[in-house]
DNA sequence: CGTTGTATGTTTACGTCGTATATGTACGAC
DNA sequence: GTCGTACATATACGACGTAAACATACAACG
């Protein structure tokens, strides 16, 4: 077998299609599709017919289901790689600190984390399952990558590599589940304007929750960016 | 329709079968199958043949799949609920301080429940999916309870509402995120001795994942109380 | 006692899912 | 041309969640 990856191809599409199929229009597509309908809303079957294919034929590009929701973990980080990428010095003028400060470095990873999961917030619950199901050696390449941005940001600054672990731990965890708590679902019926109702205070009972009933408006309103920077700077002394 | 909690009836098991199928029993039973074979290993119909059972069965003590699945969160938090009942002071010596501190609180409660989930690291995703999925005034009422714990310690110990809110967030955003962490699958042989090749390192680009490859076996020995501890620690100030 | 209503569990069936296997189809190389 | 190979389809199987109809057994009441 050829190495099957030296150059797309490109054969002139001559035929009516729109052109072949490829694990990156695969893994785009599914990201659509889940972005769209939610994870329960991703099928096999559902997807080939998104990309106008019978399901077997993803079958080419990812061998398993399970396989395709790693692509798709594998999707995130890579979108989180090219938009680090992109705006990569988290310094406030250019030109004034050559290398910017590991703590502002890792403020600036989070917040972009931040703002991919709110793009994609039904990736986020894979985020925390494919950690425990997928041994890490078997990550997706791009999600490993994720790790080691860390790791050598850390080493550069001049850590050992037991303190770099215990902060890539406790970076990870705190974005993680700030991640998922951020989007935690609040709203009982979304088309109701009075919060109280929308959150349906009404059924929780009153005597047993007391403090969780006032609070929950307040839960209800995400602690944001600013949160998730304050627990970070909190964490990393 | 009657109570149909009014005492369970306990009406003498005369015929050769165990007992009536319960809620608890149900719940149980669920949790012992996805300790046992994990969270894709519970289906209708195994739970089902497990309480000597058919599937349909089931259905009289949970509408739908997705809502046993919370049941599983739901005996989770039960679980923590007894534990911290049964050992609730978490003062270093009996009758010394009235209340204890709410550092010291929280932080009880943040080990009791790493424990619980090292005992069902399974449930640990569930209580991460459930989360998204499910809006807060839809969770099962011992799942409440545990948000209720905290808020009510810390309006105890004087935090206006605002405060107590986003200390409840950073410590449930703590919280689950390390636990997701510390359960992070590590091993790709499970049953191979040497480290490096039981995790596998030799899928992952040396020259691409340096870091990461030295890191590797410092991450595989789990953070363990202590790390959740210190980076609460941290985190409350 | 027999009748009846209600709670509980079973049977059957339907549609969807993931995917193994076999079959086609088109194209580059000889 | 023809042949091997990469790609997509066709067909099929077993397992899944669950709707609907049915069976059973017990409590209450006449």
């Amino acid at each position: 077998m050829k190495n099957a990856e030296d150059g797309p191809g490109r054969r002139a599409g001559d035929k009516g299609r729109y052109g072949r199929l490829t694990r990156e229009r695969v893994l785009a597509s599914a990201l659509d599709v889940v972005d769209r309908d939610g994870l329960s809303g991703l099928s096999m079957r559902k997807l080939g017919a998104e990309l106008g294919v019978e399901a077997m034929a993803l079958y080419r590009y990812a061998p398993s289901k399970d396989a395709l929701l790693d692509g798709l973990v594998e999707e995130f980080c890579l979108e989180l790689g090219r938009e680090l990428e992109r705006a990569p010095a988290p310094g406030q003028q250019p030109a004034k600190s050559p290398t910017p400060d590991w703590r502002t470095h890792l403020h600036h990873i989070a917040l972009t984390t931040h703002g991919v999961a709110l793009r994609h917030p039904h990736v986020v619950p894979l985020l925390a399952t494919r950690l425990l199901s997928t041994p890490m050696a078997r990550q997706p390449l791009s999600v490993l990558r994720s790790d080691e941005r860390v790791l050598a940001l850390l080493h550069d600054a001049g850590f050992d590599d037991a303190e770099a672990v215990r902060i890539h731990r406790a970076f990870t965890a705190w974005l993680l589940g700030f991640l998922l708590v951020d989007l935690r679902a609040m709203d009982d019926q979304p088309d109701e304007p009075e919060p109280a109702f929308r959150l349906g205070l009404h059924r929780m009972p009153a005597q047993e929750l007391p403090r969780l009933r006032v609070a929950a408006v307040g839960i209800a309103n995400r602690g944001g960016p600013e949160e998730l920077a304050a627990g970070l700077d909190a964490l990393l002394r």
